[in-house]
DNA sequence: CCCGCCATGTAACACGTTACATGATTTT
DNA sequence: AAAATCATGTAACGTGTTACATGGCGGG
């Protein structure tokens, strides 16, 4: 349960709506999760009805009436619970990486496009996570530098993996199998 | 789908069993996925029936009798199909990264801890990486070498981000909102 | 006037995890 | 004698993706 954790976190800010809840993870979170409704508005639903939530429904003049979420001493126990326990190791669950260990089967001009692809890429990260650091205010989580330096600092070792990548290739000419990649 | 080109993937090397992919993913491959049987078998049996795959029965004395699946013609093409594809950027699923982010809520020396804890996995996962690199004969993919420098080189990049987020915590005493994380 | 934003939600579908069932052989 | 290995598979369950449905407001 991924999203249940996350939504908590962010409802243990400040109350919110679902929709709230989607747009702030696909804005200033968008490279943690992306959810769409069909994630969001079910994983609240159960988190009421479990009483880790309560809704305020707010009505509106001329937009449809607000369902406002706030955590619960319940919720806010089975978060920290949570948070306290040590996470289990995870995957590299990369598509692009995937693709590369496959790519000897491809041309090579196509495997180099595909790395000078991941390039741009991974620079365009890399800046978008500098305006965000740089965004006053949207600072509402003191931790979420953290996270962007986390990132940054894998956008820099993807460059320099990278980096080796392309070198051994123009050395070598094209994937040979004795490239030890050191 | 992800399973599916990963299996697909292996079978372009050799034929193999169901047993045998699993085996595989979760021996050498294990930062890439570990399925279990539900997963893999599912898979297979797809891929059968809209003749990306082919199965060959070995009859075993004392054994269960083996099916050995290989890739056909058409499941290749689909493979390379996908090959050619951009792969779409990716998000940090880490569950470690989130509980960073939510960890400003716990106690100080609670963070502390999964600090230790991810440095300590982090450096045994470098080593396996370099012992699956000096294994010989398991080179059967020229490529996965590559991916093992990656995760490697991510590696790396988490060992810089704990340096840095461990001397941050001991300078100015705690996650304060000062901090800024250059 | 049409499009995008606010705001909710459901339904179909695909997929993965976990656990179970079977059963002989080889290793400890 | 117990446990792991080989080898297949199914069923329950949870959860995510995508697409759809609704509906008024405000800007270009």
């Amino acid at each position: 349960m991924s999203h249940r954790h996350l939504i908590l976190g962010l409802l243990l800010e400040a109350p919110m709506t679902g929709y709230d809840i989607r747009k702030r993870l696909c804005e200033t979170m968008s490279m943690i999760a992306s959810p769409g409704y069909g994630a969001v508005y079910p994983t609240l639903h159960r988190l009421l009805n479990e009483g880790a939530v309560t809704v305020n429904v707010v009505q509106q003049d001329g937009r449809p009436a607000k369902k406002v979420y706030s955590i619960t001493r319940p919720g806010r126990e089975e978060l920290w619970a949570w948070l306290r326990e040590p996470s289990e190791p995870d995957k590299i669950t990369r598509e692009f990486l995937l693709k590369v260990l496959l790519a000897q089967n491809l041309e090579p001009e196509d495997f180099k496009q595909h790395l000078e692809r991941r390039r741009k890429e991974t620079e365009t990260l890399y800046k978008s996570l500098e305006e965000l650091k740089a965004q006053p205010g949207q600072r509402v989580n003191g931790h979420h530098n953290l996270v962007i330096a986390y990132a940054q600092e894998m956008c820099k070792a993807e460059m320099r993996w990278l980096d080796r990548v392309e070198r051994d290739l123009n050395c070598d000419g094209g994937p040979g199998e004795a490239a030890v990649y050191t």
